[in-house]
DNA sequence: CTCCTTATTGCAGCAGACTGCAATAAGAGG
DNA sequence: CCTCTTATTGCAGTCTGCTGCAATAAGGAG
């Protein structure tokens, strides 16, 4: 729990529900809605509701402990940030995810720092296009 | 309108509308969103609504001829896909969004490619991250 | 030019994501 | 341990983006 510490600086707080989300997350493991969260939480916490997962979901991305990424089924999916990083391949024909490393986007944010001292923040990328199965058929 | 006959095919129907569309995105130039393309559209259409338009703009995006960028202003932007292609870079600090060329990602979906057989379809990308002077106050 | 098939529009309605505000509770200070 | 400040929650309401359905119109056939 060190790195939550670090956060309770600056006057903000650690409350209840904000550890239940990330344990929540931790238990699930890989991609969940906001929605289901909610209900996971419901029977610690009878009253919490889809706003508050939000705002929370929010607060833990810009901690950089949470990842929000949209995979195109239309609902943005969260998961527990944890290292090594990973990212996503969609495809569009299939509607797979296929998981890739993180070194593939290495080069890409030491471009942009050293060319334009741009800090790219990317905790978890969604690159849409066509897997290998489907690219074959188009 | 060469690229428009392409999309003819198969039974696709170029409507006024979608004719619209395109010329309102060719007009206003760089990135609007669902709801100014629909204000524009209500002068030739005045029953035109936001419902029509995110259809349009789906259907548009299907084809290439444009792209939807979330640029983290809580709205969905559009743009008309042209050559060369460009992506944005957007700090999290002063929600700056800087151009980037193209060349910037091909080696990343040339690796996909390569290794993966994924044919990354990067049409738009928005990059989240520190622009140079907010990344050196961090 | 007219008819016919069916893709697309307009409309109304819905789910996801977010926000303002009053009530609550985290955690610092005494 | 109690008090006090104020960040956070719960709630209700809002906006964006999307979908089903009946009415309309694109564009191919005759």
């Amino acid at each position: 729990m060190s790195e939550l510490d670090q956060v309770r600086q600056a006057g903000e707080r650690l409350t209840r529900q904000r550890r239940a989300v990330l344990q929540a997350l931790d238990t699930q493991g890989g991609h969940v809605t906001a929605e289901q969260l909610c209900d996971a939480l419901r029977g610690e916490f009878p009253h919490i509701n889809t706003g508050t997962v939000y705002r929370i979901l929010q607060w833990l991305k810009g901690h950089s402990l949470v990842s929000e990424t949209d995979v195109g089924i239309g609902v943005k999916v969260y998961e527990r940030v944890c290292n090594p990083r990973h990212h996503h391949l969609v495809c569009l024909n299939c509607h797979r995810t296929i998981d890739v490393d993180d070194r593939y986007f290495h080069p890409l944010a030491t471009a942009l720092k050293q060319d334009l001292g741009f800090q790219a923040r990317i905790e978890h990328f969604a690159v849409f296009g066509y897997c290998a199965d489907c690219a074959r058929g188009k």
